[in-house]
DNA sequence: CGTTAATTTGAGACCATTCAATTTCGGTGG
DNA sequence: CCACCGAAATTGAATGGTCTCAAATTAACG
């Protein structure tokens, strides 16, 4: 489906945000970048790290989480194929965060510096790029309303909604079918709960048969559903733009 | 202390996140305002609404919010003199989640083709801006780990540190106390807390001897303890930038 | 096909909530 | 200057959602 050997997924995402031109196109695909493999669980990017290279998603899914000192860890976000995982780090030159892949992960790596220039020399491209990273913190607002102010069930639907949404967006969906390599205990960190009551309000959204998740794979059998237990509103996702 | 008449807080916050020149001090400090007065409690943006000026606070407190459907609100992030409330709106060019006052509020509002003429004709208060947005992201994410992962002490004990340490930066402390507007039931909306229980935490702060809250005035009287209360590392606020 | 990871189940404990009432504080007008 | 008022802070007691701990079952994988 989606293209793994140059960045024209990543064209194809920038070009929602923007109104690129046949030139800004050109040359984001000959942005220069090497192409790197990681198995599951492995660290892509370390907090406190300086940045050399942007690391967007080929193949695979990654996700982004902090560390606490009693060794808790939440997850902030997740990433899917087409997505940069740390570009605001082009940008502000060091990582605040950990990353790390969540399955095996076909990665390409775009030096900071080609990807700086790129932006400094085209507008509408440098656009794209912005409007990327201000929507990274618009689902940051999102999961802190989220884990701030929604019961276990609310939260786990909301967040189910939000990756079936962009799923579907990158055409990743088979009919309301999704590859979904998630534990319970990665959906637990995600939404500030246990793995055990995790698993306890999945199977309550499975018993009111609004999703089919086992095994890798998730299916949305409610969408109407879903989107009321989770109180799930796109708006915040900018897709329009 | 802080200039209230015209936009020199905000040219010494963007000196420390790129290298301006003193044209580009300049240039800032001719961006075209309006002032206008809030009252407390005002909504300053909608959800929703399209963006025609960004807003900078030169006087007064303000937070950003979403409602849930069941009127539950979720603060998301407070904002105090020399802060944009809005500056992803610039970009984006629509508001996704509302911001109101929090007391009496002095604002510059920035027509928002002023401010992105600037900043595509200047590339280093481009950057400055950008970062800007950045850090705003990089504290949503500490937000989402806050209200995700820590426990009511924590939570607030994290609050205060971050609200203390961003005061300091602007010189808004006499001596380790701050103006502090805030009340019981804003900092519960903000950690995912009720009214109530926030209550007995801070007691339980104030008891422990690491702050005094009283009446819009807060001390941090221990600030190592409050720091390891709250597990605070400034590294997400990027203030060496 | 064995071994480890992931999911599922049960029961008890606890942190935070809810609801309601009381006290304190800040501002206002007489 | 005091009486009054509404907002904010505080207290108590009961409830409940989520956690903890532990064990059992199922699925994934070399």
């Amino acid at each position: 489906m989606l293209n793994t050997h140059d960045l024209s997924p990543l064209v194809r995402r920038w070009s929602k945000h923007a109104d690129l031109s046949d030139e800004d196109r050109g040359a984001i695909l000959a942005l220069p970048f090497t192409r790197k493999s990681f198995g599951k669980d492995a660290y892509i990017v370390r907090e406190g790290q300086e940045t050399t290279d942007c690391s967007l998603i080929l193949k695979g899914f990654a996700y982004r989480q902090k560390l606490l000192r009693d060794g808790c860890r939440q997850i902030i976000s997740f990433h899917i194929p087409s997505e940069f995982v740390d570009l605001q780090n082009g940008v502000l030159g060091m990582a605040d965060h950990n990353v790390q892949s969540l399955n095996r992960c076909e990665m390409a790596m775009v030096p900071r510096s080609a990807l700086m220039d790129l932006v400094n020399a085209r507008s509408t491209v440098r656009l794209a790029m912005w409007v990327d990273t201000l929507i990274d913190a618009s689902i940051f607002r999102e999961w802190v309303v989220n884990v701030g102010r929604r019961d276990s069930r609310s939260r786990l639907a909301h967040l189910l909604c939000e990756l079936a949404f962009r799923l579907e967006r990158i055409g990743a969906d088979k009919g309301g079918a999704f590859d979904f390599p998630l534990t319970q205990e990665q959906l637990a960190d995600a939404t500030g709960l246990t793995a055990v009551h995790t698993n306890r309000t999945l199977q309550s959204l499975r018993r009111d048969g609004l999703i089919q998740l086992t095994s890798g794979n998730l299916s949305v059998l409610d969408w109407k559903g879903l989107r009321e237990a989770g109180d799930f509103d796109e708006l915040y996702l900018h897709h329009q733009l």
